[in-house]
RNA sequence: GGGCCGGUAGCUCAGCUGGUAGAGCAGUGGACUUUUAAUCCAUUGGUCCCGAGUUCGAAUCUCGGCCGGCCCA
């Protein structure tokens, strides 16, 4: 007898009581033209073991620590994950997308959908959207925008009232109204676009009665079209005189208070679109990352690098030592991971042949958020061939200095109180050096002393790795009484080898590495070095950082066979880059947080 | 993970030595034809984050939880 796709997929359980799949559509195992009857039924039955372990091990192992959770789930889920109060999505997402999606999703469907902060204002709002519907399209899109308030600002700004009204400048103009102030037979509001603020005027006169009475009724943060000529009030604002205004959007939700804007740190970064519409510091942060941004591309492209894009999605994490998300293939059925870094596919381009490649792009790191740290950060990674190390401390000052002065017009910027100088060359001192530069206190011999080192990590009830040799516990010295203190921009370097496994040995010194970090405010902006071109000593770093992942450490290198062989094919002497973005940007906009800088940053589920 | 601070109307915030909730803005009604956070008069609006406890009585005190901010690890 054939097996029907699908027809043994009906809902509920099977003869071994396990959950059947959310997906109405069952496939077949891969690579099998036609199957036995049996091998179907137990690739089935393999499949809803491995969905079933996905709602335990994924969202509602969570779900069943916060009973508060209204999360919807999935009805074809086991019914000891259903929770009572929700019928489930109902329906299956489309594609091949499982229960796993349904239950992540907010709880939001046709006949749940709660009125959740209904007041008497949105109600208001609700019953005027309805009186509009009843009068035509409430929605109209045929407003065709000529004109942007700082255009217009820019091109007419200037004019006297006399010359502006001798001109009848033609405006066709459209935004949100953020202010409103009516007098009876005349009005006056503010419309904010993309580009800046404009103010309209409106009068029984010249706007008609008709369309001023239904203006008294529009509400802050309404869309508005409007036609009409400029001129300047008898205080000097240009204005617009309106012949004739539309409603082009309604919005049923207040805006913030129109003076303090929105202050809630945690509903500026939720409600991101709310904290954009009403406080300029935020558009201008945000519009000066996307100007700096700009910047570094426009340098590197100027300077002959090839943007290239690269896997999100690594069968091996590698590039880095930080704890990666794992997720799962299902048509592969395989273990993927979510980039730390993409440094090992960039480097096998330049095997390849693109000898100055550059990728601006997203990591993510399976740690913990702070004012420093989202879990998924913009890193500029950059590799040119026949270049080493000290090459690409000039390269990185220059580009770090280009983008300031593109972003902020200046060499010199502020940070948090302190004037920071991007100016002038960069310090550059090896980890001894800054540790005696910043702490003269400190002598040579005593830094040189693995046992004075480890007696002060004491002392300082500081961690180290007790396994690590001078110059590991250098570093962690360093780390502890040093890095915060580097304010201006410096340039530590010479890393020891065994922190740094992908980077080149010193020929004068193996045991370190030809290779530096940029400290700016005290934190780490860049991370650079000769790369590791010796497949044999590549193998055999990655060996030891196995050896180190088996004996616990979690952020240690797995063993990437596929890199190894890139590397045996041959990667010419090459110099590679990583800059923090968040980072650079957190700087040149002021910010003392990241998550200030991302326009939406992780954040915990909403209570 | 630890410490400190916070969560009150749509928004910004008072109230916190316990007696059952207020202002400004926004909204609604009215006045007002060059305003500028317009102004003036009247007015609607609250699960005081959630849950326990103490008390005759809790926004307020205690404990637990949730969410956030800052600092530290």
């Amino acid at each position: 007898m054939a097996l029907r796709h699908g027809a043994s997929a009906a809902h509920g359980t099977d003869h071994r009581g396990l959950p059947e799949p959310c997906t109405h559509r069952v496939h077949p195992p891969p690579g099998r033209g036609l199957f036995s009857h049996r091998a179907v039924r137990r690739h089935l039955a393999d499949r809803r073991i491995a969905r079933a372990r996905q709602c335990q091990a994924g969202a509602l192992a969570h779900a069943r620590r916060h009973p508060s959770d209204r999360r919807t789930q999935c009805r074809r889920c086991p019914p000891r994950h259903r929770r009572p109060r929700d019928g489930g999505c109902g329906k299956p997402t489309q594609s091949r997308s499982r229960h796993f999606f349904c239950m992540t999703l907010p709880t939001m469907n046709n006949e749940t959908a709660p009125a959740l902060d209904e007041n008497q204002i949105i109600m208001e709002r609700r019953a005027k959207l309805a009186a509009i519907r009843e009068m035509g399209v409430a929605f109209p899109n045929d407003f065709e925008r000529h004109d942007y308030a700082g255009k217009l600002a820019a091109a007419h700004g200037e004019k006297s009232k006399e010359a502006l009204e001798a001109e009848a400048v033609p405006v066709q103009l459209a935004g949100r109204m953020m202010l409103k102030r009516v007098m009876g037979k005349a009005s006056f509001a503010t419309l904010q676009d993309m580009s800046g603020r404009i103010q309209i005027y409106l009068s029984n006169d010249l706007t008609g009665t008709e369309s001023h009475d239904a203006f008294k009724h529009w509400d802050l943060g309404d869309f508005l079209g409007v036609t009409g000529t400029l001129f300047k009030t008898n205080k000097g604002e240009l204005t617009i005189q309106a012949k004739s205004i539309r409603l082009l959007s309604k919005a049923l939700r207040p805006l913030p208070e129109k003076f303090h804007g929105l202050a809630d740190q945690e509903q500026k970064y939720r409600q991101r679109y709310l904290d954009l519409i009403t406080n300029d510091d935020t558009r201008e942060t945000f519009m000066r990352r996307s100007k700096i941004i700009q910047a570094i591309r426009t340098f590197m492209v100027e300077r002959d690098f090839l943007e290239v894009e690269t896997p999100m999605m690594h069968p091996i994490p590698g590039g880095a030592a930080a704890k990666p998300f794992a997720t799962h293939h299902n048509a592969l059925d395989m273990e993927l991971f979510l980039r730390i870094a993409p440094e090992l596919y960039l480097k096998r381009l330049v095997v390849g042949g693109f000898e100055k490649v550059f990728e601006i792009n997203r990591n993510f790191r399976n740690e913990g958020l702070s004012t420093r740290h989202n879990p998924e950060f913009t890193m500029m990674e950059f590799y040119e061939a026949y270049r080493e190390y000290r090459y690409l401390m000039d390269f990185t000052e220059a580009l770090i200095r280009h983008t300031a002065v593109a972003a902020t017009g200046s060499t010199t910027v502020t940070y948090q109180g302190h004037s920071i100088e991007l100016g002038t060359p960069f310090d550059r001192l090896t980890i001894v050096e800054a540790i005696r530069k910043y702490n003269p206190h400190y002598t040579v011999e005593q830094l040189n002393d693995r046992d004075w080192l480890v007696t002060q990590f004491v002392a300082m009830k500081a961690k180290y790795r007790p396994q690590d040799g001078l110059g590991g516990l250098q570093l962690s010295f360093f780390e502890e009484t040093t890095e915060a203190l580097l304010i201006q921009p410096t340039f530590i370097i010479d890393y020891p080898a065994e922190v740094s496994p992908l980077a080149r040995r010193s020929d004068a010194q193996p045991d370190i590495t030809e290779r530096f970090e940029l400290f700016i405010t005290g934190r780490e902006m860049a991370n650079g070095f000769s790369e590791l071109n010796d497949a044999e000593d590549q193998a055999e770093r990655f060996m030891e950082q196995v050896r180190a992942k088996e004996a616990g450490d979690e952020e240690a290198m797995h063993y990437d066979g596929d890199f190894i062989r890139a590397l045996e094919h041959g990667l010419p002497p090459t110099g590679g880059c990583g800059i923090g973005i968040d980072r650079l940007v957190m700087l040149l906009t002021d910010s003392p947080s990241i998550r200030d800088v991302i326009l939406f940053p992780q954040m915990r589920r909403e209570a």
